[in-house]
RNA sequence: GGGCCUAUAGCUCAGUUGGUUAGAGCGCACGCCUGAUAAGCGUGAGGUCGGUAGUUCAACUCUACCUAGGCCCA
């Protein structure tokens, strides 16, 4: 037995554990940075810094958190904190949406629908609980996450004070003159009296009468008529199994690239589409000849008669037009359909609807006055049959909407509603030329806002429901004028911010008139409040005026907003909207968007198909770090995939880098940054590593700025397995542990193992934000108390002078050499790489050449015992068992063993030890 | 039905303006080490680049269509 070599070795040596530990460390460090103030404590160590405005886009207050959840709140994080890291002033104000239907559903579910008829201010109080019951649990699953911000004070957009700048930018859009009232058609309850979201409304099977009734060609048409078709006699023929819907027809819509016949029974030419022919023959029991036959587009603005009305009824061309009932003709009633309500504003036809809230036809309306709708349908029928213009009538057994309440069927019914014009000072045209002046990430998120942007139709600001903030409007009782005095306004716009805006509820609004006021345009004094609120899109689409603006460190616009894709219908949408009406310009100057999580075989999460994954439930079994890292892995830009499989694989690679960090910390144990050696002063494999270190560098910044996390993922395990684990640390060992401690070769590694230590917990510390503050406290020197207040690393600037060209093609050699060293393992010829000797022939000149100048380090670059070159020839390797003896401190099969206290060392082990 | 998007090894990603045998890490298999040890090292096996048709001397890369999936709209 030798001596004890082992003890004098410089083995690794840390504190900082191997295992993770993570679900039960992470909260403790929580807990030390909210003691500590960290996020306060940050900010502060950026006083006077550049700022980076950043505006939190506010998940709704309504359920716990999901993975997009989790995923848009880690990837926001990552932003905030690398930005930091560059140097940045962030402040990250997290907000909540609060106001809008699937609340006020929620509580009529949980309270009775009473609760809401009979008093609003106690709905509303109990919306705000609920909103504020599920803003407090998703804030504490947020900050769980790790994310940092002032989640003490978060912006609520039913905030008193966040209700008044909702009001406020009504408001101003209203006086600058982009509101107007107009009709739009909706779904409408007649036994409710209300009208209905899509979410209320439930579809089930329901019997309706069907009818086929031909509209004559007018007389006198300004259009040449299809080939063939006689200017009289002809007809158009529609069907629609809503009869009572014809007294507000104003269009016959036809599909414009379906063909179309003239079909000629006895006197009379029918219109229909070809393919529905047989089938409207069938019908009608009648027979004919094809007289004509043409596309749907010439159809195009001929002009038909209303079969009982003396009305005209306008030939349109619409893409929703099918061929699978009906005769390819369609009634078209703007009043009392969404897609005949397009129609009929694309055409700039009235959009006529003269049903009043309990489904009675208005006085006005020729035979049908006071009649409930569904009553009229066979009296319709009868006049028709009366008048001749019925070829067919039936039942039909189909899905149709019905009230999720009383479960009655529902009618379609144009109801007053607020506007913005898009029209109104170019907004539309402004918009699209600001999408243009604004960053997308990805590219095509442009495509997708432009063309949305292009085709919108007015947004409809009105909703009839009672959580929200109302439409603060006063029309005069006699003229129907909306008041625009800029003195009711502020005093509303004062009073909400001071109680809320419940206070519109608390009787005559009129009140915030000043005294004496009279309707500037009929003098009356008498006034009647709107009673719709607004969109819940309005509220959050004006958050940037309301959140930024207001304080040095949060001006706006927002440097960028980060959502997921679908907000490019909802809140880049309509924020990009409220910012030009109001500020003329856009509230952002970038926009990143993300996919959405998808399960494992790339389908979307659902109840339903019972594939959801809670992320408290990640967070509990392996860790926010481990959701963090797998957020950093992925692509966010597609939709992303989530399974349990992948984050067990994705703790694994975090192993990986925590190890490779462990053992850095390990082997500077002994090591004061002070002790550094010059850079200049290095090896030449240590000044390559730094090299590598500053490609890194400058690649994972690069990333941070970009926006592109999974290279930052990528770029560092890379790193971290193969060229630290696999190569550097690898060939180090026998330096670091062997040599004198404080040698200077020993001390040139830990230079760069400092190096590397303190550059990857920086990089690593926007994405593992846990281990990062963990290692942190390792190093053996800090200039700042968290990772979190620390800067991004600077390069060493080493400077390449052919260095990485050399050692690439030395590692080439290495390779070749690991796999001779594999053959001769399989053989039985050796076991650890130190048991063999290697005798090389270089390929060529070249080759030669640089292995003659890196001789004396090759032993060790190929952890062998020795190394042999040969003269230039066909390029092999040979691995022979290493001559000599084991020296029994380094375990290198030394040819010239020195005894020493009776075992053999190598004379450089020898040299250690004497 | 329309708009936008995605599809490369079991998984996550690379693949520059079309140009040799499509790369990496993880995972897997086999082996080594036992001085990073519930660690470390080495070697290896995995892909007809979603499918079909086309443009081209040449296509993972361009075009069209199809399939599967996602978001938004209808």
């Amino acid at each position: 037995m030798g001596a004890d070599w082992k003890s004098s070795l410089n083995l690794p040596k840390t504190d900082f554990p191997m295992k993770a530990n993570l679900t039960q460390k992470e909260p403790a460090q929580l807990e030390a940075w909210e003691k500590g103030g960290i996020y306060g404590q940050i900010l502060a160590s950026r006083e006077g810094a550049p700022v980076y405005s950043f505006h939190d886009g506010p998940p709704y207050a309504n359920g716990p958190i999901h993975l997009g959840h989790a995923l848009n709140k880690i990837l926001k994080d990552f932003v905030l904190k690398s930005r930091t890291m560059e140097g940045y002033k962030v402040t990250y104000r997290p907000g909540w949406d609060c106001h809008g239907l699937p609340i006020e559903l929620q509580i009529e579910k949980e309270k009775g629908r009473r609760v809401r008829e009979e008093d609003v201010h106690t709905f509303r109080r109990l919306c705000r609980e609920y909103a504020e019951k599920f803003i407090q649990a998703q804030r504490k699953d947020f900050i769980r996450l790790g994310v940092f911000g002032d989640w003490e004070h978060p912006y609520k957009t039913m905030d008193y004070t966040y209700e008044a700048a909702i009001a406020r930018a009504f408001a101003d859009i209203f006086l600058k003159g982009y509101a107007y009232k107009g009709m739009k058609s909706v779904q409408w309850c007649v036994h409710c009296e209300t009208a209905l979201a899509e979410a209320e409304v439930e579809y089930g099977q329901h019997t309706s009468p069907t009818i086929t009734v031909k509209f004559a060609l007018a007389p006198g048409q300004d259009h040449t008529l299809p080939q063939g078709l006689p200017a009289e006699g002809t007809f158009a023929v529609i069907w629609t199994t809503t009869p009572w819907t014809l007294p507000a027809n104003l269009a016959v819509a036809f599909h414009p690239t379906f063909t179309y016949v003239g079909v000629t029974c006895g006197r009379e030419t029918y219109i229909v589409a070809q393919e529905l022919l047989p089938a409207f023959l069938a019908a009608t029991g009648l027979q004919g000849e094809v007289v004509a036959r043409f596309k749907g587009a010439e159809m195009d603005r001929v002009v038909f008669r209303h079969p009982f009305l003396d009305r005209d009824s306008l030939g349109i061309l619409a893409d929703y037009v099918t061929s699978d009932t009906g005769t390819g003709c369609v009634h078209t009633a703007p009043g009392h359909g969404q897609e005949d309500y397009i129609s009929g504003l694309r055409y700039g036809l009235p959009i006529l609807s003269p049903v009043d809230a309990r489904g009675v036809f208005e006085p006005q309306v020729e035979f049908f006055s006071g009649l409930n709708v569904f009553d009229a349908n066979p009296k319709v029928m009868a006049l028709l049959k009366e008048r001749g213009a019925l070829l067919a009538s039936g039942t039909l057994d189909h899905s149709y909407p019905h009230c999720w309440r009383c479960k009655n069927p529902l009618i379609f019914r144009a109801t007053e509603q607020w506007f913005v014009s898009m029209d109104h000072d170019h907004l539309r045209t402004r918009a699209l030329e600001a999408i243009d002046t604004v960053a997308w990430v990805p590219p095509w998120g442009r495509n997708r806002i432009y063309s949305m942007m292009e085709g919108r139709p007015d947004w409809c600001l009105s909703r009839q429901r009672k959580w929200g903030v109302p439409i603060t409007v006063l029309m005069c009782s006699a003229c129907k004028e909306p008041v625009r005095e800029p003195a009711f306004f502020d005093a509303v716009v004062k009073e909400i911010a001071d109680r809320g805006a419940g206070i519109w509820w608390e009787g005559d609004a009129s009140r915030f008139l000043p005294p004496g006021f009279v309707c500037p345009a009929c003098g009356g004094a008498s006034f009647r409040q709107e009673t719709d609120i607004l969109d819940v899109w309005f509220d959050s689409g004006v958050s940037h005026r309301a959140v930024l603006g207001h304080s040095p460190d949060m001006p706006w616009p927002s440097e960028v907003y980060l959502e997921g894709s679908d907000q490019h219908r909802g809140w880049f949408h309509t924020s990009l909207l409220t910012a030009l009406m109001l500020e003329g310009a856009p509230p952002y100057k970038q926009v990143v968007t993300h996919g959405f999580v998808l399960d494992s075989q790339g389908r979307a999460m659902s109840k339903s198909q019972g594939n959801v994954i809670a992320p408290q439930e990640a967070v509990k079994k392996l860790g926010a770090e481990i959701l963090r890292l797998w957020v950093s892995m992925v692509d966010y830009r597609d939709d992303v995939s989530f399974s349990w499989d992948m984050l067990q694989r994705n703790a694994d690679a975090y192993l990986k880098i925590r190890n490779t960090l462990r053992y850095l910390l390990g082997n500077i144990y002994d090591f004061a940054p002070a002790a550094a050696v010059a850079v200049e002063d290095l090896p030449e494999m240590d000044r390559y590593v730094l090299l590598l270190l500053d490609k890194v560098i400058a690649r994972v910044t690069k990333a941070y700025k970009d926006f592109a996390f999974h290279v930052v993922y990528h770029e560092i395990l890379q790193f971290c397995t193969v060229e630290l684990s696999a190569f550097y640390l690898d060939i180090l060992k026998d330096r670091l542990y062997c040599s004198a401690a404080a040698s200077p070769e020993r001390r040139a590694a830990q230079t760069v193992l400092y190096r590397l230590a303190d550059a990857l917990v920086r990089l690593i510390a926007p994405v593992l934000a846990f281990t990062a503050e963990e290692v942190w406290t390792y190093l053996p020197e800090r200039e700042v108390p968290s990772v979190h207040m620390a800067l991004f690393p600077k390069p060493s600037g080493v400077a390449d002078e052919g260095l990485s060209d050399r050692w690439a093609a030395l590692r080439a050699v290495r390779e070749t050499v690991n796999k001779a060293l594999e053959e001769a393992r399989k053989r039985g010829e050796i076991g650890k790489s130190l048991e063999a000797a290697v005798r090389i022939t270089p390929a060529d000149e070249a080759q030669a050449g640089l292995l003659a100048r890196y001789g004396a380090i090759l032993p060790e670059l190929f952890i062998v015992s020795a190394v042999e070159v040969l003269p230039p020839g066909q390029g092999c390797v040979e691995v022979l068992p290493a001559p000599g003896e084991k020296c029994a401190r380094c375990w290198t099969v030394t040819a010239s063993p020195v005894a020493v206290e009776d075992s053999p060392l190598c004379p450089r082990c020898a040299g250690v030890v004497g």
